[in-house]
DNA sequence: CGGCGTTTTGAGTGCTTTCAAGACCGGTGG
DNA sequence: CCACCGGTCTTGAAAGCACTCAAAACGCCG
C-alpha cells in the first residue's frame, strides 16, 4: 500500500481490494502502517485527481505540501537559464513527490498522464512522522532508493553513448513496472521523445534515431501510441551496460 | 558536531573545543544530539584514521557499516563493465557515507586525502536511530540534501557544455567550503583531472583544457599543487549556468 | 478534412574525444 | 647532489559522435 495515499476513505484502504486502486503491490509510504494508524493518517490527507499535463508544483514554490502518487506517471524537471531542461526523474505509483528539507521545491513536478495523488500538508506530515517512527523509516528508505537511482542515472548520462542511454532508459521502464508487480507484455510509455531526451541528456532527434535503430534490429515494437514492447531484453541490457562491444 | 563521530572520547565531544577536531561548524549526523545521548552513541562507534587512497569499501561489499567523515575528502565512484568510471559524488567532513537500504553498497568509497572516520555497525546504528528520533530525522535530511545535490549534478552533466561543467564543479567546491565555514582564500582540491573528468562526464584532457582557458582569462590561479584560488567567481558562475552567452 | 504537435529522416557542422607526444613534478636511488 | 622514473598535466592534430537545422511524414483532435 502507498504511504501517503491513506485518504478519508480509510475503510477502503484497510481492505486488500481497496488498496488495489492504488496498486496493491505498490510499496508506498504507508506500507508499514497498520489499520489503526491508517485511520489517523487518512484523517489528515486528501486525495486529488488531476488531468495529464497538470503541474503539481514548480521549482521555487514553497515546499508546503508532500504528495504520494497513487496512479499515473509524473516527470520531475529542472530548468536551466538558457531554456534547456533536464528531467531528473520519472515517478510511478507508490512514489513520494515533494518531500524536501529545503524551504522551496528544487524542481517542477508535472503529470504525463491523468493521475490521482494523495496530498498532505508538511506540518501534518511532520506530526505523523513524529508519531509513527516506522513511517519515518520508510520515508528514509524511499529517499535512499531515489538517491541510488539518481546516481545510476548519472552514470548513464555521464558515461554511456547515445544508444546505450536509450537502452538503459527502456530497461528502467521495465524495472519500474516489475516493482509495481504488473505483468502485461507491453509497457506504458507516456513520455515523448523530448521527455526522454531531456532525461538522457540527448536531443529528441538522437532518441528518435535510437528507437528506429532498435526497431530495425527487432529489439522492440511500438504496437500503439505510447506503448512499447521489448522483444530482446538481453540485447538491450547488453547495449545498456556495454557488455556487447569490446 | 558530526553525527557519527561521537567516539569513545565522549568527554571531549561534549566540549566545544573537542568538536573542533572534527570541525566545530560541521553539520554531521550527531548535530542535533545532546551530551547524554552522545555518551551512548560514542559507546558504540569507533574512530579510525586512514591514509590517502585508502578504499573505505567497494561496490558490492556487504553494507554492514556506516561511516561519518570527520576530516578529509572522499570520492564515491561507480564502475562500468567497460572500465570507464563515474564519480557520483565527493564527500567532505560531516558527511555520512555508506548508509543504504540495500544489502550491498552501490558504489566504491575511496579517500583522496588522509582522513579520520567514525565507524558504526549497521545493527548498532539502527538501534540508535530507534532510540533517538532526532538522529533519524537528521539522517533523512542529509539524505534529501544528497539527493538534491545529485540531481543538480545530473543537470550539469546532462545539459551543460564542457567548460560550464568545470566552472560548476569549481563553484561546488566553493559551496562545500562555505558549508564547512572555512574562510581561506584558496580551496583544497585533492582530486586529479581524471577524478574531475569522471565526475563531470568528460575526459581528463578536456578538463585540463578548461583549466588552462580559465587560467588564461585570469579567472583562477593554482598557487600550489592541489590548491585553487578563484579570482573571478562571477565569471565562473555565469559560465556555469549559461548566464553569459545568449 | 484541415491543423497542430510529435516523430522521422537527411545533410552538414562542431564540440568533445581519441591518439600521441612532450613537459612538469615529486620521489627514489645511485 | 643529481639523474632517473612514474605519475600527472598540458598541448596538438585528427576523427567521430551527437547536435543543429530543415523538411517531410504521421497521427490525433476538432
Amino acid at each position: 500500500m502507498n504511504p501517503l495515499d491513506a485518504t478519508r476513505l480509510s475503510a477502503e484502504l484497510r481492505s486488500e481490494e481497496a488498496c488495489a486502486t492504488c496498486g496493491s503491490r505498490v510499496a508506498g509510504l504507508c506500507k508499514p502502517m497498520d489499520a489503526a494508524s491508517l485511520d489517523e493518517i487518512s484523517a489528515e490527507a486528501e486525495r486529488l485527481t488531476l488531468p495529464a499535463r497538470s503541474v503539481v508544483f514548480r521549482e521555487g514554490d514553497s515546499a508546503s505540501r508532500v504528495y504520494s502518487l497513487m496512479t499515473g506517471i509524473a516527470k520531475l524537471t529542472r530548468l536551466l537559464p538558457d531554456g534547456k531542461q533536464q528531467v531528473v526523474g520519472f515517478r510511478y505509483p507508490g512514489d513520494v513527490i515533494g518531500y524536501t528539507s529545503r524551504r522551496d521545491y528544487s524542481f517542477d513536478a508535472e503529470l504525463l498522464t491523468g493521475a490521482t495523488l494523495c496530498r498532505l500538508d508538511r506540518p501534518k506530515l511532520d506530526k505523523l512522522l513524529g508519531r509513527f517512527p516506522q513511517m519515518e523509516r520508510r520515508l528514509l528508505d524511499l529517499c535512499v532508493q531515489e538517491l541510488t537511482a539518481t546516481q545510476e542515472q548519472l552514470v548513464t548520462v555521464g558515461r554511456r553513448p547515445a544508444e546505450a542511454r536509450v537502452a538503459a532508459f527502456l530497461i528502467s521502464l521495465l524495472e519500474a513496472r516489475r516493482r509495481r508487480g504488473k505483468v502485461e507484455r507491453t509497457l506504458d510509455m507516456p513520455m515523448t521523445r523530448a521527455d526522454i531526451a531531456d532525461f538522457l541528456g540527448l536531443t529528441l532527434e538522437t532518441v528518435s534515431r535510437s528507437f528506429t535503430a532498435f526497431r530495425k534490429r527487432g529489439w522492440l515494437r511500438e504496437p500503439e501510441h505510447q506503448k512499447v514492447e521489448l522483444l530482446d531484453v538481453a540485447a538491450l541490457s547488453g547495449l545498456a551496460d556495454g557488455t556487447d562491444e569490446v
